[in-house]
RNA sequence: GGGCGCUUAGCUCAGUUGGUCAGAGCGCUGCGCUUACAACGCAGUGGUCGGGGGUUCGAGUCCCUCAGCGCCCA
């Protein structure tokens, strides 16, 4: 409408854990990348009791056929919503498109160092069995308990440690206390033997250590925490890992137990988390080394934000992307984009400046998952069979994509997969995020399209939701930032979320989960349309029924209001220009009407635009139109009919246009009703055209609101007296200044017509006032 | 623990630079079929703008402080 073409294809996310967790339930499968690809498979009609177990192949086979229904889904209610998008630049993050990208952006990052990999501590899902990345963690508080464990010290009295996690004992490589805690100073840098397994471990001082925290002295085991990490790294202890990818405890201790050490492990082995945690604490009673009864807690503990179960940390090796996690002028970088872009609304930007501060490593990619986009590398095998991670084989960027657990690398043949001398394929995916964070790359044809490209990038606006602005926004601002030493794009514009009707978040697990298609069909389009576009940006809104009915009590006040000024005009012809002191004045208000939602619109203020335009319309066919009604079917004479035609005429048009992002539907209608083309390519309003008619008829802004104030009194007077509006008046009588009268006055006709009013009196008085009497009503 | 946001009529919310800003819609009450509109219109009812303090001639509007709610981060 202001004369640009607006590039805004859709994208569907339909990569990544969700759609593997949806295709389980959905078929009732699961995947076994060990088992081989069955050509001729089909889920079963209903899913059953035990999941299937089917090859990676087989179940990434399952995952493109559910999305792609999916997907037809969500394009039929964006369609029905009224989203202009353009549906021939549709891409996905999962796609050939979008997997040669993001192979091509990965193989970039690992040209540039920006990409590596390292074995290390990782947070790990036990049932997803797969890494998970900061950005994807949340604290959930959850019952725990203190349990007093007995240290023993040659010659002298036990230590005594507090811990919530005492099934990770055998993983205990150090006690630790503050440096400055003078109660166990003297015990630095000696050794006692840990409960029940009987194995030596040192004292140390690290100031992490919280005095104040139990006894504050602590157990650092690899790894019950992210503190532990840390303690591991800097104290520089040995690995004692006993959790397994299974999250459960490993068969063999992981140091040489006692006897009696090794009979209790016996008894741990194999069992889960919780189970073990059961288990060693009946063992530690019966040996006398737990103190007391275990003391409750509410404490924090990190799950990955779509898990069930807490996070374990193990040593894996993984991919990494550099994000300012561990770098601190690429940290400032970053920072410094988040300053350069432009936040709908501003203070959302303390959102991203706190993420990125916060960051405390590189952002891991890879993912033990199946439905993703491959990590395009391959290792050497070496001659003892073992892949050598250190000089990993990689593809041409125009073989992409590609899939290393089914081609082979460059110079190597199928053959020679797993054996020495040969290669094989790095097994991960890449987290979903890793692809996504390029949507604007997908979208623009990123070294597929260069001369689109070349248009579209950097990107105008993104539009997103608050929570992710950790994962999407901060993830695509560091590809861009690497990629192109730019933003991804100048504006963000960040939503709030649809609340169920009690303000609760909706999701699936709770059930409370309201999806749109039958409120659409229910209230229309366009009501749906004003209910959402009333919500202020960055501000959560319950979803509200009310709402929607007032939009569409608008849209339908939309087309009755239309029907009466399309239908005067037809009654005979508009003028030129305006030239009743009333129509004038209407014209000025509405022209600082436009001002004020192109101003809002700039600003990305959609509510504001909004609701001053449906403010202005209310008052409009309160006011306006029953001033000018009699006129305009031609009571004053022609002049004065043509007048208001034409103002009505220029009133309608402006005003639909005003509406038209809003309430597409119920504009394109009566565009269509008088005018060629859909309105969603019209012009947007002007407001100086408007105020130079209205000047030109030597336009006074406060006819309008006057003669609006008198004809609200008459009404009211009506309404005390329980009278029908038609009622007719004998005699208005208005007191106000001089100023004010002479404005009443010049639509005198107008009001009086509109009032039903025989005679209008007014006088000047300091209080303003306005006093009606009513015809005696003949009896019949 | 740090940060951000919110707290205005019974409900959902507007109130851009301090001066008709105490508003809208819903709800409720009453009236009315009026050649745009009865699945509607008109009119009315309704709030010490979370508490306290301060700046100012004047404060929902600025400052300080307290409380509650929500979110982000640690």
């Amino acid at each position: 409408m202001r004369g640009d073409e607006v590039f805004y294809p859709m994208g569907w996310d339909d990569n990544g854990l969700p759609t593997e967790r949806r295709v389980q339930n959905y078929f009732g499968v699961r995947c076994d990348p060990a088992l081989p690809y069955d050509p001729t498979f089909e889920p079963p009609a209903e899913p059953g009791k035990q999941q299937l177990a089917i090859s990676r192949r087989n179940f990434v086979e399952l995952c493109d056929r559910l999305v792609e229904e999916d997907e037809r889904k969500f394009e039929e209610l964006w369609r029905h919503v009224g989203l202009s998008v353009d549906w021939s630049m549709t891409y996905t993050t999962i796609g050939a498109g979008a997997q040669r990208a993001s192979q091509r952006g990965f193989l970039r990052m690992l040209a540039r160092g920006e990409a590596y990999q390292s074995e290390a501590p990782t947070l790990w899902d036990v049932d997803f069995r797969t890494a998970v990345a900061q950005a994807e963690l949340e604290d959930r508080t959850m019952p725990g308990a203190y349990h007093a464990l007995a240290f023993h010290r040659a010659g002298g009295d036990d230590v005594v440690i507090e811990t919530t996690r005492p099934e990770l004992l055998g993983a205990c490589v150090a006690l630790v206390a503050h440096p400055d805690d003078e109660r166990y100073r003297p015990l630095f840098d000696t050794t006692v033997t840990t409960p029940l397994f009987g194995v030596e471990v040192p004292v140390l001082a690290h100031p992490l250590a919280d005095p104040e925290k139990g006894s504050g002295i602590a157990m650092i085991c690899t790894f019950g925490d992210m503190t532990d990490v840390i303690w591991w790294r800097e104290l520089q202890l040995p690995a004692r890992a006993i959790i397994g990818w299974d999250g459960r405890l490993v068969a063999e201790p992981p140091v040489a137990f006692t006897d009696s050490g090794d009979a209790a492990w016996s008894e741990l082995a194999g069992r889960t988390v919780k189970q073990a945690q059961a288990r060693i604490v009946e063992l530690l009673r019966d040996s006398g080394e737990l103190l007391g009864d275990p003391k409750p807690i509410e404490h924090p503990v990190k799950f990955f934000e779509k898990g069930d179960r807490p996070l374990e940390i193990v040593t894996t090796r993984q991919w990494y992307f550099r994000n300012g996690g561990r770098d601190a002028d690429l940290r400032a970088a970053l920072l410094a984009r988040g300053r350069e872009l432009a936040w709908h609304p501003e203070y959302m930007r303390a959102r991203y400046e706190s993420w990125v501060e916060g960051l405390n490593g590189d952002w891991l990619v890879s993912r033990q998952r199946f439905f993703g986009v491959p990590i395009p590398v391959w290792y050497p095998v070496l001659a003892d069979g073992r892949p050598d991670h250190d000089h990993p084989i990689v593809p041409d960027e125009s073989a992409l994509p590609v899939d290393p657990s089914a081609e082979a690398p460059p110079g190597y043949e199928e053959a020679q997969r797993g054996v020495p001398g040969g290669f094989v394929g790095d097994p991960d995916v890449m987290d979903t995020w890793a692809t996504s964070s390029l949507t604007p790359q997908l979208a623009g044809g990123w070294e597929d399209d260069p001369d689109l490209f070349a248009r579209v990038f950097p990107m105008d606006l993104r539009p997103q939701a608050h929570e992710i602005i950790r994962t999407w926004l901060f993830s695509t601002v560091v590809r861009a930032h690497a990629e192109f030493d730019s933003l991804p794009w100048s504006d963000a514009s960040i939503s709030g979320w649809v609340l169920d009707p009690d303000r609760k978040k909706m999701s699936k697990s709770k059930g409370n989960v309201v999806t749109p298609m039958g409120l659409l069909e229910e209230h229309g389009s366009d009501a749906v349309r004003y209910w959402a576009a009333s919500a202020r940006p960055g501000v959560d809104t319950a979803f509200d029924v009310g709402q929607m009915k007032v939009g569409r009590r608008l849209a339908i006040k939309i087309l009755n209001a239309s029907r009466f000024a399309l239908g005067t005009a037809a009654e005979g012809p508009a003028a030129a220009a305006v030239s009743e002191p009333l129509d004038a004045s209407m014209l000025l208000a509405l022209a600082d009407l436009v001002d004020e939602c192109t101003r809002a619109f700039d600003g990305y203020d959609y509510a504001r635009a909004l609701e001053r335009a449906e403010r202005f319309f209310w008052g409009l066919t309160d006011d306006y139109l029953e001033l000018v009604k009699q006129r305009a079917y031609g009571a004053l004479g022609d002049a004065a009919a043509g007048s208001a035609r034409r103002a009505l005429t220029v009133a309608l048009s402006t005003i639909l246009r005003l509406f038209a992002p809003h309430l597409p539907f119920v504009t394109e209608e009566v565009w269509s009703w008088w005018q060629e083309g859909s309105i969603h390519r019209a012009a947007w309003p002007e407001a100086e055209p408007l105020r130079a008619e209205a000047l030109a008829a030597g336009a006074d802004l406060s006819v309008y609101p006057i003669a609006a104030e008198v004809l609200g009194a008459i009404r009211k007077a009506k309404s005390d007296a329980k009278v029908s509006m038609r009622a007719e008046v004998a005699e208005v009588r208005v007191g106000d200044t001089a100023a004010r009268l002479g404005a009443l006055l010049a639509a005198r006709g107008d009001v009086l017509g509109a009032g039903r009013a025989a005679a209008l009196i007014t006088r000047e008085l300091p209080e303003a006032s306005v006093e009606v009497d009513l015809a005696p009503v003949a009896d019949d």
